[in-house]
DNA sequence: TAAAAATACTCCATAGGTATTTTAT
DNA sequence: ATAAAATACCTATGGAGTATTTTTA
């Protein structure tokens, strides 16, 4: 009757994957009951989800539109349990996520004498994490960088402000007031190309293969490291830049770059009046 | 690890009825698998989620909250199957809600014209299901009318119109040229109060608790019937009035009633490029 | 004390395992 | 020919049933 989570969860695994064996590795199941399971599924569905062939297996049409709603439920899923544990034992919580700049010590201090009956809370996210965190239920409310996935979430704009590049101190740019991104064409880019379409757009610039696979830094501050010892650039949201200060990288402003869009962003599922009044009262900060 | 959506269905069941056998019944189960499941449950959670008594079995803080994140769950996995189901067999398919009285016909042609691909269909609402069909996956988009509960969804205005009084046609208001909302204070309102806030805010109206129980009809055919017959009042958006003409029954516009806002409404999990594109072309048919 | 939920047990459906066969390139 | 997935068969967990006991207003 209900389709099983767990059926679910092998399926996004086979999903993304594209084999049967690796994903039935990842699960810690073995490969008979992991093909067995999709099997019972795509029964259950009355649907078939996968093209098996001999070096491929990869998704049929329901099968992408299985895996486009699968994935958001797994998350809906886990951020139930997570909730309902907290409002068990805990009392009761709201947490605040941020990305590293913004500054919510206002918002928060608001919020908390508007509420004393909440504990809340602040945590810091990064890049990736900005948006799966509100999924996955471990935040209540966070602010965000624009561009983000908007699907399932809630956004109201907050503020903007403008966007900087990071260089290294004795950089050919470092000493100018200000640069055009066109200027940075040929540099290498530290940072999601999604994160800065007008620099992904740049019609010269060096391509992707060329300039081999860009390292996965995990934070700002490894990002930063790299700028000041290896070169390479970031364009970051002024306030980000700011906030952390390094001997050996300075930053210029870019002239034709747009601001950063700040939002507060949450599970769009979960309108409640506390997350618009968060949302007033970080608004009201500024 | 993952929760089970069968527990979470009976747990819903429960707490709608505050009341272990009468859960079991209506799951078409026994009490004791019932108990047993809600135990299991709860020690998944960590979490208790009623408190039982002799005559009352209710939610704990917890409870409360696992009801508030299970019911859009078990919606969005409902909506899963049907959508998945859909994808497997039929032809691609896009189904749009309307209102009764709103004309859909110009927006789906248009659509149609632009995606020859898709079958395009177009199903009834009422005041009652506008929103649960889109949850359920009934529906990828639907045109509502406000107010609607707008967690979960993803709303686009696409007009507004005004509200009229419908009323028996010798009734001593009908020959009006037009009236003011506190003119109806002593009728009989035939239909959900949250509809027509100004109305329900009334100072000197006549209570619910005096009026009985509003007779649950369940189509607007019959709410007409009723005015024609037995008296009382409806309000209705102008074209919804119009739609229906039904002798021994006319309507009068109302001067001081805000007047009725049409929205496309669409899960908010699945904002997609036909979405938007959708609410763009019904968006230039006004 | 009586209604409601919890417990004790039994049965069976099904997830998971190992060994093996089938399939597609 | 061979890697990958499917099938066969076994075990054990847990869901559902009936009968009964425990709880509480």
């Amino acid at each position: 009757m209900d389709v099983d989570l767990r059926k679910l969860r092998y399926f996004v695994a086979v999903a993304e994957e594209s084999h049967f064996g690796r994903a039935a590795e990842r699960l810690h199941i073995t490969q008979p009951v992991l093909s067995r399971q999709i099997r019972a599924l795509e029964q259950e569905l009355d649907a078939r989800l996968f093209d098996r062939g001999r070096q491929s297996t990869e998704l049929t049409g329901a099968g992408r539109q299985l895996l486009e709603d699968a994935r958001p439920l797994l998350a809906a899923a886990r951020a139930l349990g997570r909730r309902v544990r907290q409002a068990a034992h805990g009392t009761a919580t709201f947490t605040v996520g941020f990305m590293p700049g913004i500054t919510v010590t206002g918002a928060v201090r608001d919020f908390t004498a508007r509420h004393p009956e909440l504990d809340v809370r602040v945590l810091r996210t990064s890049w990736d994490t900005q948006v799966q965190a509100v999924h996955e239920g471990l935040l209540d409310v966070s602010f965000v960088r624009l561009p983000v996935d908007r699907r399932g979430l809630t956004l109201r704009p907050v503020f903007c402000e403008p966007r900087v590049a990071v260089l290294p101190a004795h950089h050919r740019l470092a000493g100018r007031q200000s640069i055009v991104v066109a200027e940075l064409a040929t540099e290498r880019l530290l940072q999601d190309p999604d994160a800065v379409p007008e620099w992904r757009d740049l019609p010269g610039r060096i391509g992707d293969e060329e300039a081999g696979p860009r390292p996965a830094f995990r934070s700002v501050e490894e990002k930063l490291e790299q700028v000041a010892t290896s070169g390479g650039v970031l364009v970051l949201p002024l306030s980000t830049a700011a906030y952390y200060t390094h001997t050996d990288v300075v930053h210029v402003s870019i002239d034709d770059i747009a601001p950063n869009e700040v939002c507060l962003a949450w599970s769009a599922g979960r309108d409640s009046p506390l997350m618009s009044e968060f949302a007033d009262v970080a608004s009201a900060q500024r």
